[in-house]
DNA sequence: TTGGAAAGTCAACAAGACTGACGTAAATTC
DNA sequence: GAATTTACGTCAGTCTTGTTGACTTTCCAA
């Protein structure tokens, strides 16, 4: 409820501040997934092939499940849209060699010639919106949304960050 | 605001950088809408309701149009959803004295209670992000928040900031 | 007064998420 | 060597939430 102000530190913000900041986070979000939304409408993919392409070009040969755990959502939901890619010729998809078992996954030239226009568009918007607050907001930006995320998530993307 | 890299620096950012903004980003928006998901989850409601019980409680008396252009789904959409929160008594519809053609939206008792629910679990975690992060930081994330928006959006969110 | 525009409702459909069950191949454990 | 587990793929069915298009009701202006 009306969170008590004492105990951990003050609480610099009100409840409609911070109410604020969520419509904020919501329209946002709308901006942030508009420009590449823009570009793949038309073409027979939608958002959760961008997130599976962008992932992949991340981390090239990365396994389907490593990704399942990224993307969280479930097999039959990934595996619908890496089958329009790996058939589309997008993605290929490479049996493991130390373990057979495991896809390791790769974006095509074709591939990589989407995820260009795809995170040229989006870089755009970030980068446009960076330059308006600065870099001091940005590095604020930054590290408000790493403690939005839940602890696991906040693993995935630290591990991405080194690994990139 | 001019795109030039003026005084403190060239772009500041390199692509990379801004890749990983984008990244957090998609993590810290399922963070942020994770709480109220686990809360409706088992109800009949899903992130749409909670969407439009938001706004709702924001505006009260708002229109329905008012509310397709702050949504920015189509009617039929919105429409399913209010439907079933005026069935189950979250929302109350009020023709218009003015214009009848129009209906005022409020939340009913019941609705107010599930608003309550919904954002203390959502408003905890932006406490909590914004209380590890600090209030410079806080400052930096709406700054750039309000930058990734589209100009319409931007519109939308600064009405809402000074009526409410 | 009539015809167009706006606000809202409804029917039908599509994308993309989900669950659960089942199958196969490969690796690991006993 | 057999049994179990793991990684992946697929089938069938459901749910949420988005879409378009057609339809009232109401308002307003020619």
């Amino acid at each position: 409820m009306a969170e008590t102000t004492g105990g951990e530190g003050l609480l610099f913000l009100t409840d409609e501040q911070v109410r604020k900041g969520i419509e904020a986070m919501f329209f946002a979000y709308r901006g942030f997934t508009a420009d590449p939304d823009r570009i793949l409408e038309g073409m027979d993919y939608g958002r959760a092939h961008h997130r599976a392409i962008h992932f992949i070009h991340r981390s090239p040969g990365t396994t389907v499940s490593n990704l399942l755990s990224i993307l969280g959502v479930t097999k039959q939901s990934l595996n619908r849209v890496l089958r329009s890619l790996i058939d589309n010729g997008l993605v290929r998809s490479e049996k493991g060699r130390v373990d057979a078992r495991e896809r390791h996954l790769y974006l095509t030239d074709k591939g990589l010639i989407l995820e260009r226009e795809l995170s040229d568009a989006q870089r755009a918007r970030m980068r446009a919106a960076y330059r308006a607050a600065g870099p001091a907001a940005v590095q604020g930006f930054r590290q408000v949304l790493e403690a939005m995320m839940d602890p696991e998530m906040r693993r995935q993307h630290n591990r991405l960050k080194e690994g990139g």
